[in-house]
DNA sequence: AATAGGATTTCCT
DNA sequence: GGAAATCCTATTC
């Protein structure tokens, strides 16, 4: 798995640098073609923008760790915590490209084709069967049923400004491989 | 292809 | 009371 280290760096940097990794959550796994990053108090759009409250109360604390949300009140959105303990941070995992289990995916989704599998924040976390429950957990260790490895570098990344959000940052904090044919949207 | 509405928790005004 | 880091379905062009 990748240490902590990797994550205590600044939101865009991981963002940026978790393109082709691999998610891997109970033998089912993804490339990780699309994130999103968030910061704090200078961030209108982060759920930290207005100071600790018991949902976002991880994304002030340590790095490395899952951070996930339900947002509309019906899908649950998968983040990963950065910075250091006391800033607060964390990239939103945005889009995979489905690698192993795709059979269990298309279960838990109720759907047949690949590309609708994992193709969206809310998507993702019901394929691979994300809730509330992984909140907390380390994707740094080594045997737990969730986690982040190295994966196939990606070498075309493209910047957007982030999706679904009214209050845009004044960079572009969406980022994506741009060749992968399982972005969201 | 584009647009509109609904489901429904958490947080803010 | 209303908006939000979404997705699905139905309707209209």
């Amino acid at each position: 798995m990748i240490q902590s280290d990797f994550y205590r760096r600044d939101s865009a940097k991981v963002a940026r640098d978790l393109l082709g990794m691999k998610l891997v959550k109970n033998g089912m796994s993804g490339r990780i073609v699309e994130t999103e990053a968030y910061y704090g108090e200078d961030d209108p759009a982060s759920h930290a923008f207005n100071g600790r409250t018991e949902r976002n109360e991880l994304m002030f604390g340590e790095p490395g760790r899952i951070y996930v949300y339900l947002c509309y009140g019906m899908y649950y959105l998968l983040n990963v915590t950065t910075h250091e303990s006391g800033e607060p941070g964390a990239v939103l995992i945005r889009s995979l490209e489905p690698l192993k289990g795709i059979d269990c995916m298309k279960e838990n989704r109720n759907v047949a084709e690949e590309r609708n599998l994992t193709t969206g924040p809310g998507k993702l976390c019901e394929a691979l069967g994300i809730t509330k429950e992984y909140n907390g957990q380390y994707v740094t260790e080594k045997d737990s049923k969730i986690g982040i490895k190295k994966g196939e570098i990606c070498d075309c990344v493209g910047r957007s400004k982030r999706v679904g959000v009214s209050e845009n940052h004044h960079r572009d904090l969406r980022f994506f491989c741009k060749d992968s044919d399982f972005l969201s949207r």
